[in-house]
DNA sequence: CGATTGACGCAGA
DNA sequence: ATCTGCGCCAATC
């Protein structure tokens, strides 16, 4: 068996630019439906050291949840750049959740 | 090996 | 619609 952190991770290296995954959908995917704190841990812990593109990472009301301004700050810049819509502080989940496998709806 | 961490999710008020 | 509190669970310390 694979870890939960090296499945996490494959998982959020799967979410394409312009769109994002919500905590809990990477830990359903990772194999622990209620493991999304273990997906928030591990980013908190090692977004950097693994490359991973972190930003597209939100929580499931579609608003970043680091606490770092500078991070906040960054993370919304960025989704913005590849063309993610905030409404005020909230990105528009049904527009730009990504769901593997379920893009033929 | 036990306790802590953690950028969450959801039900209830 | 907003706010509060409790539960989750693997990796790290």
């Amino acid at each position: 068996m694979e870890t939960f952190t090296l499945n996490a991770i494959r998982v959020i290296q799967n979410i394409p630019p312009g769109k994002v995954m919500t905590y809990g959908q990477i830990a359903a995917h990772s194999g622990s439906p209620r493991g999304a704190r273990q997906v928030a841990r591990l980013l908190h812990s090692m977004s950097a050291k693994y490359g991973l593109p972190w930003h597209r990472v939100v929580n499931a009301a579609g608003v970043i949840s680091i606490q770092d301004k500078e991070h906040h700050l960054m993370q919304k810049e960025l989704l913005q750049s590849e063309g993610v819509e905030f409404s005020g502080a909230k990105i528009d989940l049904r527009r730009f959740r990504f769901d593997p496998g379920e893009d033929r709806i």
